[in-house]
RNA sequence: GGGCCGUUAGCUCAAUCGGUAGAGCACCUGACUCUUAAUCAGUAGGUUCCGCGUUCGAUUCGCGGACGGCCCA
């Protein structure tokens, strides 16, 4: 309120005036009958059964009563249009003298574009046919004292949209859409996995120890406990326990914190599901995983293909023959590319299958492509970095990488077939991951091993190696079921079925740097 | 972390070669009882992101900084 403009005084002045002839400014006593949207529903319905030009009432027979913010106002002297939106929708209503009477008249002259009000009346239709709430009563419900931006441009500058999102929402049909779906996706999520016996459940999001992924976590403190505590960056290791005690099948939406820069891709907090499944492997997970996004991809947006700043990606899939699966249900599509990291490092990142296990001339050949990996990174780590930088922008439609090589994945089951290799995959759509899933390392002995390894190389200077949870390793000791489990980023599902080139239209409050 | 671009009225944007900073919407006053980016007349609104420098004179040129956007790492 520090802020003195003409525009504010302007604005406060009135303000003084409504509350001088005794308008309560800020009343709580409105009782809504119905919302915009359902005034829409009845319009429809009466103009074919009562036809044109008749006034139509509530569901009792009484007059509608409806609230909302008023967002433009077309004044005539005695009488004014005005237009108001609550969540579902926008209406138009006309005010009058000879309805609300000389003083509500006055009053209503008073408000201001941005103020919420109450208006209670029949609905009519205007000389061009639009439905309209005839005010037969009208009543402030909430000041506001801030003009709303201009009400044809809105607000565009990306910062004060972001920092200001209430504005954003308010202006943009855009950003509350891509909100509205965002919800529907998560909700879409958490109906597939309580359908199939799932358990939702909620683990540390402060950590003693920060595992499961490798990545830098954010340090806090815990004073009466005088220890420090990490935000963790992922709830892996604590789901499992979970998958040790019994549950077989548990997951969780919410938050995890990296401690890295932002870009239109990442932001410190985003939010992933996490899931484990008992008895199962990694390519029940990818079958899993291919029903789960038809079944969001069509309740969110009604098809199985989505436009992605210019590419449409399908989710349908191909069947036995290798041809797209025309008109496949969420169950029964098709199945998603599948192709092993070495196989797409030759057909699709063009290296010579003839040096493919060769670390010297790999090293050279991402010397010559710019590609920077230091000598002495292990055999795992070069093809991983290959991988990303020659074959992960190519995969624009759903593919499942599988076979990555043990030491980029500590917490994976080894292959059965190869040891170097593991049960794992990573979905990969528009040229970016999307999903991590794999086999679980249940042979305490193994995963001892595999911390180790991590250790070790984080004493050669890996500062996002895993570190050692013995804890975690005692509770693989009681002995856990096989089990698979994965991980989807929410965040980029959600650019991805609402076409945002950033991840920052599909948070509501992006990370910003103090002003 | 690096490169490029941006920051001007509440909002969306102009401002020629360095010469008194403008428009539309919003606001305010007035007119108007079917408008819908309403219309008409009038008024008012500025730390040109911040600092330093060059210059008679800086929104404009230079340097430094803040914040943001895009790209790269």
């Amino acid at each position: 309120m520090e802020e003195s403009s003409t525009l504010l005084k302007a604005r406060k002045d009135k303000m003084n005036e409504l509350k001088e002839s005794g308008v309560n400014l800020y009343p709580n006593d409105f009782k809504v009958s119905n919302t915009i949207g359902e005034l829409h529903q009845f319009t429809q319905i009466s103009s074919e059964t009562l036809g044109e030009k008749e006034i139509i009432l509530g569901e009792h027979g009484t007059p509608f009563s409806v609230a909302g913010r008023m967002m433009a106002v077309n004044n005539f002297g005695k009488s004014s249009f005005i237009r108001f939106k609550d969540r579902t929708g926008q209406i138009q209503a006309y005010v009058q003298k000879n309805f609300v009477g000389a003083d509500g008249y006055a009053v209503f002259k008073k408000l201001d574009i941005g103020d919420f009000i109450g208006i209670e009346g029949p609905l009519f239709q205007t000389k061009t046919g639009e439905w309209t709430l005839l005010a037969k009563n009208l009543r402030l419900l909430s000041k506001s004292v801030r003009p709303l931006p201009e009400k044809y441009h809105g607000i565009k500058d990306p910062e004060k949209r972001y920092r200001q999102r209430y504005l954003d929402l308010i202006m943009n049909e855009q950003a509350r859409d891509i909100f509205i779906k965002r919800s529907k996706i998560v909700s879409t999520m958490r109906k597939f996995f309580e359908e199939r016996d799932f358990m939702e459940v909620e683990t540390p999001m402060m950590q003693p120890l920060p595992g499961g992924a490798e990545a830098t976590p954010f340090k806090t403190w815990h004073n009466a406990l005088g220890m420090e505590l990490f935000l963790r960056i992922a709830p892996e290791l604590y789901l499992k326990r979970l998958v040790v005690g019994g549950f077989e099948k548990v997951f969780e939406i919410n938050r995890n914190f990296r401690n890295e820069g932002v870009s239109t891709r990442h932001n410190p907090e985003f939010t992933m599901v996490e899931f484990y499944q008992a008895y199962s492997t990694y390519e029940d997970l990818m079958d899993m995983t291919e029903e789960m996004f038809r079944t969001i991809a069509m309740e969110v947006n009604g098809t199985f293909q989505v436009e992605y700043q210019g590419e449409v990606i399908d989710f349908r899939g191909i069947d036995n023959q290798g041809n797209i699966v025309k008109e496949p249900d969420a169950q029964n599509g098709g199945k998603w590319r599948r192709i092993s990291m070495i196989e797409s490092l030759t057909t699709i990142g063009g290296i010579d299958s003839a040096i493919i296990g060769d670390s010297e001339k790999l090293l050279e050949v991402a010397d010559q492509k710019g590609i920077k990996i230091t000598k002495k990174e292990r055999y795992g780590k070069i093809l991983t970095k290959l991988f990303d930088a020659l074959v992960e922008p190519k995969l624009i439609q759903p593919t499942f990488i599988t076979g990555y090589p043990v030491e980029v994945s500590p917490l994976s089951r080894k292959s059965d077939t190869n040891p170097e290799l593991t049960d794992r995959f990573e979905l990969f759509i528009a040229g970016r991951e999307i999903a991590n899933g794999f086999s679980e390392i249940n042979d305490p002995a193994d995963q001892y091993e595999r911390f180790l390894q991590q250790v070790s190389q984080r004493t050669e200077g890996d500062t996002e190696a895993h570190i050692m949870d013995s804890d975690y390793v005692e509770a693989l000791e009681y002995g856990m079921p096989p089990t698979a489990g994965e991980g989807i980023g929410i965040d980029r599902l959600v650019m991805l079925l609402t076409d945002s080139p950033s991840i920052r239209e599909v948070i509501l409050f992006p990370h910003m740097k103090n002003v």
